[in-house]
Formats: structure tokens, C-alpha cells, sequence
DNA sequence: CATATAAAGGATAAAAATGTCTTTTAATCT
DNA sequence: AGATTAAAAGACATTTTTATCCTTTATATG
């Protein structure tokens, strides 16, 4: 569905907006350990992250990841889009060339419309969006 | 979502349900011209499904690969099972240790009840039932 | 300016998925 | 029985994903 490392993106960027601000910033190995996310390849996955805006860090002293307000704006679909590339969602189950409804394969419906849908949730919910569920105690962020 | 490996054996399933017959069998290399998959890895994949009674297979002269009307009746989630092991398609998005109602995580929601009713469909779609499709031309399996 | 801090970047390693090749086993046919 | 056919099995190669380590760059502070 999503890979290893987007989970581990989704779940930074959750963490960060949940704990940090911009005058709280939060070392790479801090998101590491609460989430049991190694921290070596954290490191990659939040630098990507950092490359593409999707959240913001300062090097140095006192420096660390943080989301600005801009950044909790973003859809998940942004992060999942950065880290896996544009297809691994959309793409057709057994491998047709493009996926819809004129010319499906014989799994097309069994998914049904349930994979569009999610795609179509995962554009209009943002990190702010997700946020808020959980504050309300509607979801939990895992360890 | 589910592997290629996967992918190949639901595509081999279906060319075998469409194209194959106790008294017309066929052999592992002219499943993987029309099908488009590499020859010596589908015959892996064959052989698994083989040893699970997910194909029926004779080996020597006259032999190759058929479905069996038995054959015909598994559940197109056990294909996926057997290839992919049972975790692939039930586990949470953010690896939780269970995805359920009572503990969603923060996107448990955003992919709903779809992820549940694909599994259903799996389930109770058979590979007869995906056959039926493609021959009234409501679906087309991709080469 | 010197030093410490922390992310960015690059190089490498380990594991898993995918793909290929060769040998063995079972079945058929002469 | 001997030869041929085709799947089963095992060994090996490549690629992708996941993970770790080391060096460099930017920033803050004394
Ligand atoms: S056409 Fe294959 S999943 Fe849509
Ligand atoms: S709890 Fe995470 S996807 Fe269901």
C-alpha cells in the first residue's frame, strides 16, 4: 500500500506537529525514540522531508525539526507522494498501464472505488487535519 | 499493496482459468509470453501455488499446468495469502500492532472501510467469479 | 574567532524482493 | 529399459528497500 519509510514520514511529521513549535524544535534522535523509528534512517527520510518543505529545521545549537504553520497545512498525500513516487498508489493491481473505470482489470472492482476514495482522503486531509483527530482522542498516533 | 509476486500469480490464475483445461494443459513458458512475466519467475510462483493447491500441474510429456474445477473455486484472497502472507493487506498504515475501530491510528480513517471491504471481496470473489467477468466483458486481463 | 551543536550529505552495509540458471525428479513414449 | 519432456527444487545474481556510519556544512554561543 504505502512503503516502510512513508509510515515512517507520516509518523514524523505527525510527532512534530503534535510536540514541536517554532520555538520548541525537536532533535532527529528525540522523534526517533518515541516512535521506534531507527534514527539513522529517520535522519534520511525527515532530511527529504526538509528538501521538499514538508517540515522545517535549523542546524546548530538549539536548532532541530519543527512544522511551521504552512507545514501542517500540507496533505498527507504530499508526504506520501514525496518519499514513494506517484504511481505506487494509483497504479492498477495487476500492472495494466493506467487504471480506470473504461478498461479495468479483473481486480479493478474488486478494490472498487474504495482505493480512489482513499487517495481522494489522503488529498484533502492535511497533517492539520490529523492532528485534531487525534487531540479529540478520535485516533492514536502508534509508538 | 500486494506484491508483484502476487500481481503474477493472479494474473497466471486467471490466464490459466481462461486458456487451460484438465485435457488441454500448458506449459509454464507459454503462460509467461502472453502474460508478460519473466519465464523462470513465474515458474517459482507456479510452483508455489502448485504445492498449495492453488494449481493443478503434471509433470512430463502432455503435462504443464491446468486449473481444476476445485481449483477453480479458491477465493482469490487465498492466491494473495499464500504469495504474500496474511499481514500484508490486514496490517495498519502506520504499523500499529492491530488495525481496528476500537484503536485507529491517525489515518485509519482516511482509508475507511475500503481497506476491509477489498479484503471481503478477496474473500469472497473466486477465481470462477473473475473468470465470469472478463468473459461477459466486464474486465480485461491485461498481457 | 574558537568551539560546540545539529542537520545535510555521502558512502556503505544488510535484508528483502525480484529475476536467472542448473540439476533433479516424475511422467510419457518409443 | 532408454530417451524425452516438463515441473520441482536448489543455487545464484541483481535490484530495491531498509538501515548504519562518517564527513561536511550551517548556526549559535562564549
Ligand atoms: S485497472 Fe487494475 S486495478 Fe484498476
Ligand atoms: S489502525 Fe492504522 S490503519 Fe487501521
Amino acid at each position: 500500500m504505502i512503503s516502510n519509510s512513508s509510515k515512517y514520514a507520516v509518523k514524523a511529521v505527525l510527532y512534530l506537529a503534535l510536540n514541536s513549535s517554532e520555538s520548541h524544535k525537536i532533535l532527529a534522535k528525540d522523534i526517533s525514540s518515541p516512535t521506534n523509528i531507527p534514527k539513522a534512517y529517520l535522519a534520511k527520510v525527515l532530511q527529504e522531508l526538509s528538501r521538499h518543505n514538508i517540515v522545517s529545521s535549523v542546524k546548530g545549537p538549539g536548532g532541530g525539526f519543527y512544522l511551521s504553520e504552512d507545514n501542517k497545512k500540507i496533505p498527507i498525500m504530499k508526504i506520501i507522494h514525496v518519499i514513494d513516487g506517484d504511481n505506487r498508489l494509483t497504479s492498477c493491481m495487476l500492472s495494466l498501464q493506467e487504471c480506470d473505470e473504461e478498461n479495468p482489470c479483473p481486480m479493478h472492482d474488486l478494490v472498487g472505488n474504495t482505493k480512489v476514495n482513499f487517495v481522494k482522503n489522503l488529498e484533502q486531509n492535511t497533517v492539520e487535519d490529523l492532528v485534531e483527530d487525534i487531540r479529540e482522542g478520535k485516533s492514536f498516533l502508534p509508538l
